[in-house]
RNA sequence: CGGGGCGUAGCGCAGAUGGUAGCGCGUCUGGUUUGGGACCAGAAGGUCGCAGGUUCGAGCCCUGUCGCCCCGACCA
């Protein structure tokens, strides 16, 4: 993609009214827009991360069996009625349509899985089997903040699964764990998986999935040296003490919950009388469990975890572009074409292979601009074509993670970017 | 919803004691430039969040209202 044809450009200057990296630098690199608060467009470039985010997600779901759907946003009372839910969760947005009848706007989606299992699950032959979607929510947050870390709106993987006892239940919610914590490392980012309150020891288990970041909001008692982690506001243990898990030292750091874990029991199956025959004939509750990611508020998390004064620092893995491609302009009309023409080659070559090129071909603009725009932006690898690399049959090769660059020669690069966008 | 801060050009800001709005960046035109956010000349762009009120006169004072940010309570 060329940066002259996007239309969503960068900013000199940064937003003044917000304080979290996230927040700052998604709309000064024109990833996001805000439409009001906790409410934001995702432009191209945030929409590219994103996507890729939400594709890890979607793959290690469907490792874990289940099958992708897509429920819907606008969703009547009587189903939250039936959960009770109508009148004592103040975070759910409810509507009037014309004909006054009233809706609530998707805020979980129990209260439409339930329902549709009722209509598909009969029999232990059904079972088990899981369900997710990757959809937006809408949540009436008294304050929303930090940029998309809370919104009113927002993105959400939410998985939800049905099983015929307990065991098979907290089997399914293990593998899930362990999908999560892949999911997260595969995005770059460090997670501990905290206990909620109650932990192991209640009946139905609790988990949360702390991203590690000093922008974090919640203080937890992490394991230095396995995944281990308490929040510290349901602590029974403290800094210093031995992870009970692998005896490695607990400290206290901050995080941003990224995930969390459910098993409901039969709290839904109750309240939508959903059961199933069992081998013997007889009619038994279906146990459920229920699953979530919150998409967009990772892209957050990613940035927070992953930046510097000068912008944003992408993993490989989520960057919404691999190669972000500058081009510097010479006097020389001869050179210029030559320079210029390098570069589209260049672009036509790694984008025949699948990989994603940002050109800033921009002509009048000074080179300062385009390394800013370019630290900014955050791709994994900045490539260089000028008068001076060209005199050297070489491009300029700078990672957004090092300081210094080094000459690669035209005969080596495409394969060498091959090499580095692998992992 | 409680507390605090702030709404003036696309972005960032300035506008003593009320007198009819300005700066930087960006944008447009022409020219000169091109390795860390260039330079010269010219130009466009604002019912000062909105609604009332006080006044001869309001960006500025008063009342109300909407919005945004931060802290708190609550949450993926």
């Amino acid at each position: 993609m060329k940066y002259s044809s996007c239309f969503a450009k960068t900013f000199k200057t940064p937003p003044s009214d917000s304080d979290s990296a996230n927040a700052k630098f998604l709309v000064q690199a024109g990833f996001v827009d805000q439409t009001m608060a906790g409410v934001y467009t995702w432009l191209p470039f945030g929409l590219a991360v994103l996507r890729k985010v939400e594709q890890i997600v979607r793959e290690e779901m469907n490792a874990l069996g289940a099958l992708e759907i897509m429920m819907p946003s606008l969703q009547p009372k009587e189903f939250w009625e039936a959960t009770n839910r109508w009148d004592t969760v103040d975070i759910l947005f409810k509507l009037h349509s014309q004909t006054d009848k009233e809706y609530a706007l998707g805020a979980s989606h129990e209260e439409i899985v339930t329902p549709l299992a009722l209509k598909f699950l009969k029999s232990y032959k059904d079972l088990p089997f899981a369900t997710y979607q990757i959809n937006t929510k809408f949540r009436d947050e008294l304050r929303a903040k930090s940029g998309v870390l809370r919104g009113r709106e927002f993105r959400m993987k939410d998985m939800y699964s049905f099983h015929t006892s307990q065991e098979d239940l907290s089997a399914f919610y293990q593998k899930t764990l362990e999908a999560y914590v892949r999911a997260y490392n595969r995005c770059g980012l460090n997670v501990k998986v905290v206990e909620a309150s109650g932990g192991i020891f209640t009946k139905n288990p609790s988990h949360e999935f702390q991203a590690l970041t000093p922008a974090g909001e919640d203080v937890i008692l992490a394991c230095g040296k396995c995944e281990f982690g308490q929040n510290s506001e349901v602590a029974t243990l403290k800094e210093g003490d031995a992870c009970p898990k692998c005896g490695g030292v607990l400290s206290t750091v901050k995080g941003i919950e990224v995930g969390n874990i459910f098993d409901l029991g039969t709290k839904y199956s109750d309240a939508f009388d959903l059961n199933f025959v069992d081998e013997n004939g007889d009619r038994k509750r279906v146990l459920m469990g229920c699953y979530g990611i919150g998409t967009s508020r990772l892209v957050g998390s990613i940035v927070e975890a992953n930046h510097d004064d000068r912008g944003m620092i992408w993993p490989k893995s989520v960057a919404p572009f691999q190669v972000h491609l500058i081009t510097l302009n010479s006097k020389d009309e001869t050179v210029r074409e030559n320079i210029m023409g390098t570069a589209d080659d260049l672009v036509r070559d790694l984008e025949a292979q699948g990989i994603e090129v940002l050109w800033d071909d921009r002509e009048d603009v000074a080179p300062g601009a385009k390394f800013a725009d370019a630290d900014l932006i955050g791709a994994p690898l900045r490539i260089l074509i000028s008068e001076k690399s060209l005199k050297e049959e070489s491009v300029e090769w700078k990672e957004r993670i090092s300081a210094e660059g080094r000459l690669v020669k035209f005969v080596d690069v495409v394969e060498e970017i091959g090499e580095f966008v692998k992992v």
